[in-house]
DNA sequence: TATTGTTATACTCTATAACTATA
DNA sequence: TATAGTTATAGAGTATAACAATA
């Protein structure tokens, strides 16, 4: 149903003429959008997230305590790292320990509440996130840039933010029902390899 | 610097003022752009995969796996799936054994070469599948539908399609270097609760 | 020799629940 | 009692490398 062509210029992810036949009641638009917006961001993520792995060794989350605690310009409780990046404290201890490890943090005693740290970078840290974050900044703009003008980029702005409105507010309502489906006669689909 | 109002209506993901001026040559506008077209992607993933973990107690790979095999309508070697899935043979092997031990999958032998083998996916699995993918799409219908206009979808998919394009041509180029950074000067930033 | 799939191993991310020490 | 953080345990997903069976 969902189908990519395999040649190496990536164009869009397409459904096929079949796909409204075969879920009565889905739009074969919408669900379009949907699979190229996830599509798109997957490949604007796998940029910095292997950039960040290659010349830096760390992990998409090891990258956002790091980059949170920055972004404060203070030293921060591990349990507001945690809510900002909506892990578990299970599974901040762990993040925060293999950061530690690397020199790359370190746990203060809080000053006023000996139950509470306080989590501060290191000046590894700090060296590391300066040299990381223009170069992600720089991607985004040529890769952005290479693709949309800015009316055109502004334009995107506006449908992501009625795309997030309407994806938050989905996600307190029911999963819709689905309208059943006819699959189609499989004569001689897709041969083995 | 990135940074998002704490509201459950979930505003757009915006930089700071300032932000130009701390990372030279970058561009608030592409990086606002980059940010939050990960941000809905992530929302409507978060959607979809809910609700297959809830239903189906399906993993997104999992969930891969039945869509590819069923999608091709005839069962696949092994080493076909996990290349739509772009995963190892090694973790294939292990995402099947999942599936057989839920009996949602069989591994049949392949008839030419022994090495081979065939995977076939059961009733139970068809079942899920049939249930599945209506509720999914009537979800993408739902919320890109309450957000976008057809034409506005339309003019979506022309623009995904053009940075899908540009992210696809940016993985084989070399990282960009950054202009460097101003750290801008932390006088009293975010107090720490 | 090359290929297919498995095994063994390891690492990250994640979660839950029991626990310690403070408050 | 309640809170902050740790520990212990578990499971998923991923990868690599060595391996057996087959081609």
């Amino acid at each position: 149903m969902i189908d990519s062509p395999a040649g190496s210029p990536a164009p869009l992810v397409r459904v096929g003429d079949d796909f409204e036949d075969e879920y009565p009641g889905a739009s074969a638009l919408a669900t379009e959008c949907y699979a190229n917006l996830v599509r798109a961001a997957d490949l604007l993520v796998g940029l910095h997230n292997r950039h960040t792995s290659d010349r830096y060794q760390l992990s998409p989350s090891a990258r956002g305590v790091l980059a949170v605690v920055e972004g404060a310009g203070q030293p921060l409780e591990p349990t507001v790292i945690a809510e900002r990046l909506m892990v578990t404290t299970g599974s901040m201890t762990s993040l925060l320990d293999n950061l530690e490890k690397r020199g790359l943090v370190r746990r203060l005693p809080h000053p006023d509440d000996r139950r509470k740290l306080l989590i501060d970078i290191t000046a590894d840290a700090r060296a590391i996130v300066d040299e990381l974050l223009p170069s992600l900044h720089a991607r985004e703009r040529d890769v952005i840039g290479a693709a949309l003008t800015p009316s055109e980029q502004r334009a995107l702005l506006v449908s992501l933010a009625k795309v997030q409105r309407a994806a938050a507010d989905a996600r307190s309502a029911p999963a819709p029902e689905g309208a059943g489906r006819r699959r189609p006669p499989r004569l001689e689909a897709d041969p083995p390899e």
